[in-house]
Parts: structure tokens; sequence; C-alpha cells
DNA sequence: CGATTTTGACCTGCGC
DNA sequence: GCGCAGGTCAAAATCG
């Protein structure tokens, strides 16, 4: 398995950033079910090229993502704890979810908080994973977030802690844990959507604020991404713009079936007015 | 005193 | 069936 895994797991040495919004204002990743979503971009297809590590910025991929079932694991770490996770992962980043929603107290209830009976599957969220270099455990990305637990990880000196958005009726989650092989690089991931704009205090964000020039309102359908790439993403939305993402990404069981080339699905960038903000040399096009 | 974190217990799925 | 690992709950502790 670890044959598979071994030539993405790349990153840039001399950048670190202590918060999302600072790594944010400098790469761009995203999952592709979550553009095709969001952005009603098409399947994906044999033009979308590979990345290029000199795209890659501090942002790399996540061995949560891009697993299905029918593909190998195509993890981006070589980190032997990740990699040993991806094969839970590869389940995980699909029935983990409903393990997710279907948890313990839930079980004995035979109804989980969301009316779902025990054992009914629920449709995956939308999974985006970031592995940043920080020191910081838990980047500020604008949202407000509660720890509901921590576990350790097998294989992994480090714990990885569980967050749930604290705003009412949002169920978006995220888990933020160290690399083993690489403990300046945290990796978060977001699951979910967000159904409601940053809170109030929160939305001044510096970096939010310059970039999006106003304090921005809900849009009602906010994935569980910081809010200035979102509207950025909005901003490119654009038939003929594509979108870099950095590394793997996940691809969730709509679209598990279908022929799922681990190098040959990234989106390419089509620079619009994502180059005025997000620097050129994680934009580079390939082609 | 409300919000958040900590942490042990518990549940589920999976592999053997 | 059993053990393991991941994920969640919830009471207690801590924080602001």
């Amino acid at each position: 398995m670890d044959d598979h895994v071994e030539q993405k797991n790349i990153y840039l040495e001399d950048v670190s950033f202590t918060s999302l919004t600072d790594c944010l204002q400098n790469s761009l990743v995203m999952d592709y079910n979550s553009l095709e979503k969001v952005f009603k971009f098409p399947p994906y297809s044999s033009s979308f090229k590979p990345i290029s590590p000199l795209n890659v910025g501090q942002i790399v991929s996540n061995p949560y993502l891009n697993l299905n079932k029918n593909s190998p694991v195509v993890s981006s770490s070589s980190n032997e704890a990740e990699t040993k996770e991806n094969p839970d992962d590869t389940n995980n980043g699909m029935e983990g979810n409903e393990r997710d929603q279907h948890g313990v107290g839930e079980s004995s209830k035979q109804l989980t908080k969301h009316g779902k009976k025990k054992g009914e599957k629920k449709e995956r969220e939308a999974r985006v994973a970031f592995m940043t270099k920080s020191e910081i455990d838990h980047l500020e990305d604008g949202y407000r977030w509660r720890k509901y637990g921590q576990k350790a990880v097998k294989n992994s000196l480090y714990p990885r802690s569980y967050y749930r958005c604290t705003t009412q009726k949002c169920d978006v989650k995220k888990r933020v844990e160290r690399s083993f092989q690489d403990p300046s690089i945290v990796i978060t991931t977001y699951e979910g959507i967000h159904n409601h704009p940053l809170p109030s205090t929160l939305r001044g964000t510096v970096a939010a604020e310059h970039l999006l020039g106003h304090g921005g309102g809900g849009r009602g359908f906010i994935y569980s991404f910081p809010r200035q790439h979102q509207e950025l993403l909005m901003m490119n939305h654009h038939p003929e713009v594509h979108y870099q993402s950095v590394g793997s990404m996940s691809y969730e069981q709509n679209h598990g079936k279908s022929s799922y080339d681990d190098n040959n699905h990234q989106p390419v960038v089509d620079y619009g007015l994502l180059q005025d903000i997000v620097p050129s040399m994680f934009l580079k096009h390939e082609s």
C-alpha cells in the first residue's frame, strides 16, 4: 500500500502558516465532490491534469481524501500512521461518516439526532482536508468550534481531536491531527456544510475582509471551507474556469464507481480573478 | 455561570 | 465471537 502513496506527499519546506486564513491565501484546495455540488463542475474528466510539485503549496493532500472502495488507496501520505489509517479511512471516508452519525448513544436509541434509524445509511458529507505546516494544532478558520473528543491514533504519537461547529443546527465537523512522520504538519479534515455565515464576531477576519471587501452575508450554502476561499471560488465560478486542487481529493460514493484515475482528475487552473488573489506560483497552469 | 475542554466509557464496523 | 481502532457521548473540570 505504501507503494501507492509515496509520491503525493509533497509540500514546501520554507513557509509555515499559523492559520488557515494564512494558508488559504496562498493555496487552494477543495475536494472535487464539493466543487461539483457547489460550483456545478462537470464530472471528472481526463482533461484534469496531475498536479505538479511546483504548484503545491503548504497545503498538501490528505489521507482521508480521494478514497473510494473501488480504487486502491491513493493517499497522499507516506506517513506510516496515516497510511495505516488508510484502509480504515477508505471505509471511513465512506461509511466512517455513518459511524459519525450513528454513534454511541444514538444507536441505543435506535434513532440518531437526524432521525435516521440505526444502520440506515446517511449520505456522506463532503470532505475537504488540508495538511498544513503549523505549530498550531487548531488553526483559526473563522468559524467557532467545540471540541467533543480526542483519541489516540494508532501508530502515532499524536492524538486526533474532534471538533463540531458550535452554531446551532450546523453539523459540520472537523478533525485535527498531527502527522506522525512530520509533526510540523497538521492535518485538518472538514466534513459537512456550514448552513450559516461566519460568526459575526469573526466575520471581520482581516484576511476575509481584505479578500472580500465586505462583511459578507450568508449564502445559505457554505462549505466547511474558509469563507474567503468560498467567496474566492464563487467569484471564479465560470464554465471555462477550472480550479487547481492541491494534492488529492476525495471522491465520494456517487462517483466511486467511475474510472478514477488518481493522476488524471486534478482540475487545471485557468487564471481568472483568482490570480489577483492567489499567488501565481500556486496557480500554475499545466497543460 | 455559561461555554468549552478533558477524558473515560461506550458503540460500531471490520478483520481474523 | 473476539479484539482492535475509530468515533461519539457525557459528566466533570476548567476557563473567561
